[in-house]
DNA sequence: GTATGATTAGTCAAATGTGACTAATAAACT
DNA sequence: AGTTTATTAGTCACATTTGACTAATCATAC
């Protein structure tokens, strides 16, 4: 069992995700991705996920044509892929972001989880950004007015931003939720 | 002429910066790119790096033996080695940090350049930030309440905090300068 | 006296990622 | 009538990156 290859995980969230909105062929899938901005995957390294997706299981492939256009395959998430997501979804909610480049996909599918939940993951985030932010904060005593410690300076102030924000994040829903009794989740479209 | 391959830039930067303090050998390399936590540069990433930069003529290796322990390989900067390393750093300073995961290895060694000339590339480096801020700054319409774009949201919040943080640090430094009429470089010792 | 860990130096197979390319149809523009 | 752009689907060779491994010496702890 030798789950979490951290650098797929969120790359296959996403690709997931998409199919999770509805079954789509390979180039709606790579305009979906550039569309969306948050990330730099590129189109052979999505095909080659892909690939390993549909033979894990986790997406089938139908092929199709529209009158004379080129034939198109289309993807569609399995029970398992659904299950996959999922997974993957709480995980990368509850986890931060460990600055792999690609921006923070999880957050995208957000609506896809009864709210309740969503923010009790991002909550365990919180917390762990919260604690490893205690443990660096103890580091820089710097004699005078040396500037050799900016880029760290640098990493901690952005740490502490993502930080924040996710706390006002948290407390807005946490205040939405204390009007609205509704929990279901409401999919988007995109 | 196909300079600017920008995912090595920034590790090139931090391997010759490395050297620009002294001479040093693998080990000791590896161990200040560890220990400064800067990046996620790895042994054999390091290695391959080097071995390039010794054969473009930027470093060059002398074998020495210390009593009976291991050989070592002791690189050295040469003079052209020098000179790139001052292009990265500057070109590096002036660019926006296009979010590859290294954190912002240019700001390690703000202190090898006369600090006018690093204040006036890190200006340059907030314009462009300042511009691509109010390029998607128009974006977010969002109707109602939707979390459509939470993470959309994130990243612009990143954005800005990275660059009020980089407003401050300019107005420190004009401010400092405004006092101190050194301009030497006064580099640090690591 | 032995075991553990730091110092020292890498290597290699395997995974991963991407620039550049091909191919064909249709729509839109000139 | 000809050219460009969008739609559609990938592939392939190449560069890059890394997990896991080997090997030897010396210091420290148990």
């Amino acid at each position: 069992m030798e789950r979490q290859r951290e650098p797929w995980d969120a790359r296959a969230l996403l690709l997931l995700g998409a199919l999770t909105v509805r079954s789509q062929h390979g180039y709606q899938i790579n305009d979906f991705i550039e569309r969306c901005r948050v990330t730099d995957l590129k189109k052979p390294t999505a095909y080659a996920l892909l690939d390993r997706l549909v033979a894990a299981g986790h997406i089938s492939v139908q092929t199709e044509q529209e009158g004379n256009r080129p034939i198109r395959k289309v993807y569609t998430l399995t029970a398992s892929g659904q299950s996959l997501f999922d997974d993957l979804l709480r995980e990368n909610l509850a986890t931060p972001d460990t600055g792999t480049g690609s921006g923070d996909i999880g957050l995208m599918f957000l609506d896809y989880l009864p709210r309740a939940e969503a923010v009790a993951y991002l909550r365990r985030r919180l917390d762990q950004l919260d604690r490893a932010l205690a443990d660096t904060a103890v580091v820089p005593p710097h004699g005078g007015h040396l500037t050799v410690n900016v880029a760290l300076e640098h990493q901690l102030a952005l740490r502490r931003a993502d930080r924040d924000w996710l706390a006002a994040l948290v407390e807005r829903f946490e205040a939405e939720s204390a009007d609205t009794t509704l929990t279901s989740p409401r999919p988007s479209s995109v």
